[in-house]
DNA sequence: TCAATTCCTTGATGTAAATCAATGCGCGTC
DNA sequence: GACGCGCATTGATTTACATCAAGGAATTGA
């Protein structure tokens, strides 16, 4: 956003921790603010009555959190690491939304891509297999936290910002699967692993060719 | 929309009437107008290299049709059926969206019920049953094409917009699956079948009830 | 009337991933 | 060090759905 924008914008911000783990909202619930998130990570997902359990967005810092407009939301949203909101009470940024037209037409930008997203992501859901469900997710992991030109320096390393109950429950897989597949790539040579949250990956080209492309 | 919003829109409109399973528009490929679907359904999808595809958005009448401020589109679109589109060249649409604003508001709004549909496929695709994702794509067929107070005068009836293979596309399973499941639930008596397209719901909530609800 | 085509259903078999069940490993606590 | 606890891995078994393969009903056209 543009700098007298944004100094509105702070004027009725602010910070709000959560702890790993924590609860932020749950689906259904009355939420007064939106937020965006500066630091850590939050998983959006919703549930089935049985327990089953689907994530349904992953929200990396810069990410946005929330609807304009309206007060409950549609899924639980929950603190994977620690993290730092930075937050909006939602009265005022209703108002601020309809004063600064290019605060909405940014907002607009940000969903539209979110819905791309949602659709790579509906693709993997429906019908990647297991093996490229974890390759693709790696490679979007070292997207999202990887300079492009970087990619090309070998080897790539990511930090694993999740659990593998969670990297499960982002893919739609068992934690099971997720370990199975982990190893059957380190077996195959194209990631090794360092601990339980360090990837390194000696050549990225490959591990994009197991993801299926597209991503 | 306002009447003078609408009045202003007229003027930059045109028809497209595309034969049913034709393309509208490929991944990848410059898209220089947006367009609202007037009558017929459309789908948009995408696919993997080996031809695996995926349906990504299912587009009914007066549902939106591509990406303002950009030209190319990250899925392929098909006309289902038979389909007629109001079409607004990109160019002047995008001038009208910067000087009326409650168009971008309107937009936005879209924007964000179609990712909250988004995320309810998400759970379907990833953590549902064949028997719960069939049951849910009926109840979805239903709320979409008849209003709230028909639903307690049952039976309810619900003509399918499409094809085994387009649910089948839709629902990430294999023609075969969906018609075993739709076969199971009529001789479950949770649904009863008349000609290929028809479907009559003799109690609605019980088939709610297979859908795992939430949808 | 009889192919030929398209769309759907049904059956037999195979398989990828889930489930069930140990086991291993790092880490903090007593 | 011994214990417990939370995560991850690995193995054995089951199962839901895909795949492979035939056949039926409706539509079109010669």
């Amino acid at each position: 956003c543009e700098p007298d924008e944004l100094e509105i914008l702070n004027e009725i911000k602010y910070y709000k921790p959560v702890a790993a783990g924590e609860t932020v909202a749950l689906s259904g619930e009355r939420v007064d603010y939106v937020a965006s998130v500066v630091s850590g990570v939050a998983s959006l997902s919703k549930s089935l009555e049985d327990g089953r359990t689907q994530m349904v967005g992953l929200v990396l810092p810069s990410d946005f959190i929330g609807r304009p407009g309206r007060e409950t939301i549609a899924h639980d949203v929950t603190a994977v690491t620690d993290l730092t909101l930075c937050c909006f009470h939602r009265k005022p940024f209703d108002k601020i939304l309809e004063e600064l037209p290019h605060v909405r037409e940014r907002l607009l930008e940000m969903m539209f891509d979110e819905m791309d997203a949602a659709r790579d992501w509906m693709l993997l859901l429906g019908r990647k297999t297991a093996r490229e469900k974890i390759a693709s997710f790696l490679v979007l992991m070292v997207n999202r936290s990887t300079l492009p030109k970087e990619l090309f320096i070998a080897p790539v390393r990511v930090d694993l910002p999740i659990s593998r109950d969670a990297i499960a429950n982002f893919l739609g897989l068992t934690i099971e699967t997720v370990s199975r597949q982990l190893t059957a790539l380190r077996k195959d040579g194209i990631i090794s692993l360092e601990g339980n949250r360090e990837v390194i990956i000696p050549d990225f080209q490959a591990l994009k060719d197991e993801a299926g492309l597209s991503d």
